[in-house]
DNA sequence: ATTAAATGCTATAGACATGTATCATTTATG
DNA sequence: CATAAATGATACATGTCTATAGCATTTAAT
């Protein structure tokens, strides 16, 4: 499983984004902030921005906020942008298919995590995170 | 977090000789048994030897066996070869510093569950895995 | 002896995720 | 209007993990 970097920035930028819900941010600023490559950071805000979870403003005083809000947004909306929750339905240990007829040693361990981690993931919302 | 799949193929491949521990098993035997390709299997191995779990025949009836007892051989000893269990200790959103002073919205669930992991993966040896 | 079939060794190729660069367009400011 | 500073869009570079290839060496079978 694991998540991508695309994920971790889109969580990161959101994430921080949430604490001032109305503030315009613009790309620099985040920059500076979260420390995400800035040519990257351009790319995962347009990205961002296409599945409308925030608006973008152009021009000299252009930037970020946003769209919808931050109580409907879950973790796992954003997560769904990329890798999608349905990367955690693997084996933990990376078998496609257990060289036993059973599942492997790792299992049990793992899909009680991964059903706890969903549950958290969806019902944690980016408003949550500043409680 | 997340293994590679290196990890994975050394994990398939000692876990399906601990099934006939005395057997000698080519690496020919083995691809066709594991599906791993063949060129990849083979460094696997190559390198499953030089860290002395497994010994290898040369020559025209070569192959492997275990060079060790299978009970000695945990899981953890296994992803140690590689990844090393210290891959699991990363922020499962993937910050490698929460933007926040706190620690993220899915760092409780997931300590727990490495925790759980790291037990299984330690106390469970090859020899467990054909009880 | 010769051949076939196995491992030892190691260089190279490919695929994919991550990161960078560039130019066009928009808009506030002076 | 001219400039500066922002986003839009997209192509390109880099790095890393995964996979392949090729030749040398060893040994059993004939
Ligand atoms: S078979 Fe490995 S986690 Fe389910
Ligand atoms: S800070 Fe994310 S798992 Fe600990």
């Amino acid at each position: 499983m694991n998540f991508s970097k695309t994920t971790s920035y889109s969580l990161s930028i959101l994430s921080y984004m949430s604490i001032n819900e109305d503030t315009n941010m613009s790309a620099k600023y985040l920059h500076n902030k979260l420390s995400i490559p800035y040519p990257y950071l351009r790319q995962v805000l347009t990205n961002l921005t296409h599945k409308r979870f925030i608006k973008s403003t152009r021009g000299r005083t252009g930037g970020f906020t946003f769209s919808m809000p931050k109580e409907k947004i879950s973790l796992a909306d954003i997560i769904d942008i990329t890798d999608g929750l349905e990367s955690l339905n693997i084996c933990i240990l990376g078998f496609n298919k257990c060289p036993f007829d059973k599942q492997c040693s790792m299992h049990e361990v793992w899909e009680k995590t991964r059903d706890s981690m969903i549950k958290v993931l969806k019902e944690t919302s980016l408003a949550d995170l500043t409680k």
